[in-house]
DNA sequence: CTGAACCCTGGACCTAGGTACGGAGTCAAG
DNA sequence: CTTGACTCCGTACCTAGGTCCAGGGTTCAG
């Protein structure tokens, strides 16, 4: 199949199936007499795969890996699942410091929920100081 | 003070004082006689707080307008209160999806643990279909 | 006065993952 | 044969937030 149809099929840009061909994560696909690149169809479910690991967290330098290790034999499953755990722990690291800022943020804005005539703003007041999840000093150098 | 001795306080590269100053971050600071940038010492809060702000998830542009909101009037405060409260929304969307992707992996990671002698991968397998939290056949076009 | 250490500038470069553009070739319909 | 849609290519551009560089000026100690 044709480069729009794949593209449309796999819902990206057509020009992104030349950046992941200039990248290495999609094979040159054979061409047309007329220079056109000519798809298989399992082009598409390729495509699914890249933007699913995507999805999961995977970036493309990883899902190139990924893409290798499935060509690989039985042993490759084992390194595409330490793969997996890796980006699992990232994953968690990430939460929970996504959660801290959260939880800072809800305290800022409880700040800033105080009522207060004529205050200067706290919540803008309290981002400059160090945080209370933080020691109190720690940050005096 | 000098750039560096600001950018040491502040832990930041010198380099960055001049790029936020080129983004208006930062006010052009006084120059010495010799056209050298001479800080207040006020300068060393102003970039923890910029610092702390992006921690926060803040983008500079919004630490931007945060500043400009610091330098109003007590409207200020309502308004630096509603950017906390969407970047705090912005936050608790970013956390959901995170911890979505990390129930997929988990799962992945499962089906991979299966003993299966001779087996394919499956968590490469796996990752190319749907995952089991979309609804079968929602991927079917 | 000299050399080291610091600072100045505009502009290029970096990551990641694309997206857009211009000019030319191809293909199918009319 | 012409027209319009599609595709080709290399290259430039984009976001965000910096970082680095070359070539020059300043400052200070010895």
């Amino acid at each position: 199949m044709r480069s729009s149809e794949l593209a449309q099929r796999a819902s990206v840009n057509t020009e992104t199936l030349r950046y992941y061909e200039r990248r290495g994560l999609l094979q040159p696909p054979p061409r047309t007499p007329g220079g056109y690149r000519d798809y298989p169809p399992a082009a598409v479910e390729l495509l699914r795969f890249i933007k699913r690991a995507q999805e999961l967290g995977f970036t493309l330098d990883e899902v190139e890996e990924l893409l290798h290790l499935n060509a690989g034999g039985p042993d490759s499953c084992d390194a595409a699942r330490e793969l997996a755990q890796s980006r699992r722990a990232d994953l968690e690291t990430r939460i929970v410091d996504l959660q801290r800022m959260h939880d800072s943020l809800t305290d800022l804005i409880a700040t800033c929920e105080l009522p207060a005539a004529d205050r200067a703003c706290a919540l803008l007041d309290a981002i400059a100081k160090p945080t209370p999840h933080q020691r109190p000093g720690a940050d005096h150098d």
